[in-house]
DNA sequence: GAGTTTGAAACT
DNA sequence: CAGTTTCAAACTC
């Protein structure tokens, strides 16, 4: 395509073909190019439409209008400007290039944002509202974009057919200045596809500029940058600084992963927090040298060489995702480790002060024992239950023989974990035991479904040969009595040493918090005077009305806080703690 | 909607 | 070519 353009601007093959549209191919798939006329074409006129890789072909003039000025747009990617609206599409003064210019500039991103409903509707074009450039300087997005002033809101409009002799003239000018003024600032670029990029998700396009942006304070995540506004990443043209629109760049993709894709606060709140970041605390305050951080040095470790800045953003960067729901932070795509172990920039990877607590096979310990402690009090529970009925029976069956109906409880697990256990005789249901009749919680129904899930089961298997309980049937009840009735109270223990483990958890990291926030203040004891009173452990506050763990729980701060190791959590010491516990 | 910020374009 | 100014869009309040 680049090569195809060769000359600037083509003669005005419209003033012979008013009516028509001329394409010019090469390559059907590379980009459009659009010919623009100055010379006075009118809408429907003198539209000009060139696709080098489309030479001698002819199309009309609605096709284009339509579909072709758009072609090889994907949805949300390079966003053309819309030839369907109203403003005209000109012709571009004759000149000696033969071969059409692409489409001129790439702004319309922000006609796009402007023009089209919520849903990408396409409204209604955007206007410029120039006031002293009459139109006629690249400021003008319709002048830049080759087409007429129509219907907008500025003032001294020169951009229209009426002035067509000082708009030609500015056109010129403008070539003069910059024979490429009117083409594509997007370039394809010769490595790779544009399907490849996209199949690489992030709405990313292969593009780039062709003179690359000059941001300073937008990290290139605002649409005041035309690579960000174009949907496509900065490049080596790109004499940008902070920049955060780089492929693996974390606050680019929270801009364009999450659930919250759609939520501009949120998107804006991200983007900002990201630029403060940048020219915060290593902005203008730092070398030039360090602002220009385009994504091939950032590849190159250059930003290690600040890690008392690193880490300041990333406590930033934890502000933004502490303020955004659960379901936004899941999203991101693998939190810091995933970065780390990609070849994003390396950036000090924050860690939470528990990763060190917490390990995998702690977690699938927990669970497993407290699938004992839920099986252990179930049996406790059933025995207790079954005691009673019979007593219960044996009075009712004085008074009026039982019903015999059956009474089946909804059963939402989907895995059917106690379809048959759950048929609660009504005969139990005597008044007696109002937690008899109570509905399963959803939660308890969740938990229950989710004890069938392979973490648990595999987990549990080998040291506390638990495998037995992902078929269910050593979770059945004994004398096949329904667990419906010992559900909530299942639930109140479960949940209670759950909630132990956790407070466990808060400890500990308390606990290193502290250990971390001293360790800085030894090392840096000068600078870091403000650093709060447990560093980075607040991201795992204590609950305000949490009591302290119960004493059997305490954790050995002793030792942990001594041993650098990190301290680990450990569930309830084995199935016989929790049988005697029980 | 007014005011501010931003960065490309224009200018020196 | 670098620095400055102008400009209009993007953004904030």
């Amino acid at each position: 395509m680049e090569k195809s353009e060769g000359g600037h601007f083509p003669t005005k093959k419209a003033e012979s073909e008013p009516a028509s549209v001329q394409v010019e191919t090469d390559n059907p798939a590379k980009k459009l190019a659009r010919q623009l006329d100055f010379t006075g074409g009118v809408l429907g006129q003198a539209l000009t439409v060139s696709l080098p890789e489309h030479a001698n072909q002819v199309i009309q003039p609605e096709v284009i209008k339509s579909s072709q000025l758009t072609v090889s747009m994907k949805s949300t990617q390079l966003i053309r400007p819309q030839p369907q609206l109203q403003q005209h599409i000109l012709l571009m003064p004759m000149q000696q290039a033969p071969v059409l210019p692409p489409l001129p500039l790439i702004r319309p991103l922000s006609r796009q944002s402007s023009s089209e409903a919520k849903d990408g509707t396409p409204k209604k074009p955007k206007q410029c509202n120039c006031k002293h450039s009459r139109c006629l300087k690249l400021y003008c997005e319709c002048f830049a974009s080759g087409i007429f002033c129509d219907g907008c809101n500025c003032a001294n409009c020169h951009n229209n057919v009426e002035n067509e002799a000082s708009r030609r003239e500015a056109v010129e000018a403008t070539l003069e200045r910059n024979p490429n003024a009117f083409r594509p600032k997007i370039a394809s670029s010769p490595h790779g596809t544009r399907e490849k990029r996209e199949e690489a998700g992030d709405g990313l396009v292969l593009p780039k500029h062709n003179k690359g942006c000059h941001c300073k304070k937008s990290g290139c995540l605002k649409k005041y940058c035309e690579c960000f506004q174009a949907n496509i990443l900065c490049s080596e043209n790109c004499k940008c600084m902070d920049c955060k629109n780089f492929e693996k760049s974390e606050e680019r993709q929270a801009l364009f992963h999450g659930d919250h894709a759609n939520n501009m606060a949120y998107l804006q709140q991200a983007a900002n927090a990201a630029i403060t970041d940048a020219i915060g605390s290593s902005g203008y305050g730092s070398p030039p040298v360090n602002k220009n951080r385009k994504p091939q040095e950032l590849f190159s470790g250059l930003m290690i060489k600040d890690p008392v800045h690193r880490l300041g953003q990333f406590q930033q960067e934890n502000q933004i995702k502490a303020s955004v729901p659960p379901s936004f932070l899941s999203s991101i795509p693998g939190p810091r480790v995933s970065n780390a172990a990609a070849l994003g920039p390396p950036k000090v990877t924050y860690r939470s002060l528990l990763a060190d607590i917490i390990q995998n096979h702690d977690i699938k310990e927990l669970c497993s024992v407290l699938i004992v402690y839920a099986q252990e009090a179930a049996k406790m529970l059933s025995d207790e239950k079954d005691a009673s009925l019979k007593q219960a029976k044996h009075h009712r069956k004085a008074s009026y023989p039982s019903s015999g109906v059956e009474k089946v409880m909804p059963d939402d697990c989907s895995t059917g974990i106690q379809a048959e256990s759950i048929r609660v005789d009504e005969s139990r249901l005597d008044g007696a035991d109002v937690s008899a009749e109570r509905p399963i919680s959803p939660g308890t129904l969740a938990l229950m479904c989710d004890e069938q899930d392979t973490i648990f089961t595999a987990a549990a298997a080998p040291p506390n040969d638990l495998t037995s309980l992902s078929n269910n049937k050593s979770f059945q009840l004994p004398h096949g009595q329904g667990m419906a009735e010992i559900y909530p109270e299942l639930e109140r223990i479960v949940l209670a040493q759950t909630r132990d483990c956790l407070k466990k958890l808060i400890t500990l990291g308390e606990i290193k918090g502290k250990k971390c926030s001293s360790m800085v203040r030894d090392t840096d004891s000068g600078r870091q005077n403000n650093v709060s009173s447990n560093g980075v452990a607040n991201t795992v506050p204590p609950p305000p009305s949490s009591p302290p763990p119960p004493p059997q729980q305490k954790v050995d701060s002793g030792t942990t806080a001594a041993n650098n190791a990190c301290p680990k959590v450990h569930p309830p010491d084995g199935n016989r703690d929790v049988k005697e516990k029980i």
